[in-house]
DNA sequence: GGACTAGACTAACGCCCGTTAGTTAAGTGT
DNA sequence: ACACTTAACTAACGGGCGTTAGTCTAGTCC
């Protein structure tokens, strides 16, 4: 007789991580409680320790999840590239993955970018690491363009942060019921990072 | 005998203002107690309401103010141009106030991008009517811009938005004790800001 | 100098928070 | 059949929350 399909992770945590990343991006972290979370899921809030430690670590496994999904999803756009693309499409594949991420998946995207705060020492220690690592990689591309003459930029860093930082904005007006579908609202903002990288110096 | 200088407003009315403005912009609202805010003024948390009716209301008017500031700072940033000056120098003004805003005033600027979720409903509505306003009066700029031909947007609602966004970003990492001075802050994204209006549409 | 006021205080209320302890029922493996 | 595990439950703890009531004291106005 067939095996039927193991459950290899929790079905409830899981349950307990969507209730959990809705509710911490709309209200954020302390307005949240426990009791809120366990009612979405149907269950007790005592009984959300049976899965998790403490209200801190499913703060914590939504960032950490959330930031290595945003890592996941430039290195799928970039390696679909021919290896020595041009720094100008490189930009491209970023910011249009950078972008669909912020629309597509507004609940992690808005997490990562107000609710650090929230996160142990130690915890936000990491996070800020990693979101630095995800700046720089921005950063790199941008270097190179500069370096190659490809792009004309009075300062990279403040370039970077404009390009990640308007990208980032996204995800708080995009609705999929909007005026624009996300494809629409990645190739504008594609065009808009393009024109910074090669604005002339006046 | 010279009447001392009466007190228009309480001198501590505004040190409770000063005070909760940097801990709900610092650790967010539902984050800092009465007691928090009370502490970094020297008195008891009971104390507070000879002043405010309840810590609502201390973020209303935080909130209020911040917004308020921001709207003036654009007025008479725009003001002292020619009556007639062109949708490029408009623009120029309005993004070098927005910038400066949000580098000089980061505490206000941090309340405003990321508090007002904690706002009664009433509140709330008001608070987002007057982004709104906001987000309009640049919209209108680059409206004009795009009408005499002097820009060229493919889509003047994203730009608007765009242009808004990484300027607000500044709030999130200037440092006056930083690589750039604000001034030189303000200049940087003027730069960018004319590069996204004046763009070519690929 | 006596009435009045402003603004601090102490004490406490009722509520909700994150979390723990102990119990129970429903599978699961042999 | 029986031991074991998982994951739900009820009950409660200790503490902190926003807020209120009532008191006291120092200064102000006629």
């Amino acid at each position: 007789m067939p095996q039927a399909v193991s459950k290899v992770r929790s079905a409830t945590a899981d349950e307990i991580r969507q209730a959990a990343l809705e509710q911490f991006a709309q209200s954020g972290y302390e307005a949240t409680t426990m009791r809120d979370i366990a009612a979405s899921v149907g269950i007790k809030a005592a009984s959300l320790y049976n899965h998790f430690d403490s209200k801190e670590e499913i703060l914590w496994d939504l960032t950490r999840s959330a930031m290595r999904d945003l890592d996941a999803n430039r290195d799928d756009a970039l390696a679909r590239l021919a290896p020595a693309a041009v720094p100008r499409v490189k930009l491209a594949a970023f910011v249009s993955a950078h972008v669909d991420f912020h629309a597509e998946r507004r609940h992690q995207a808005v997490l990562v970018n107000s609710q650090l705060g929230s996160l142990s020492q130690a915890h936000h220690r990491k996070a800020v690491a990693l979101r630095d690592a995800y700046e720089n990689s921005l950063r790199t591309i941008i270097d190179a363009g500069v370096a190659s003459g490809e792009f004309t930029v009075s300062d990279v860093q403040v370039a970077t942060l404009a390009i990640l930082q308007m990208g980032t904005g996204v995800s708080f007006w995009f609705r999929p019921d909007g005026r624009l579908r996300i494809d629409q609202v990645c190739a504008e903002y594609v065009k808009l990072a393009l024109a910074i990288v090669r604005h002339e110096i006046q």
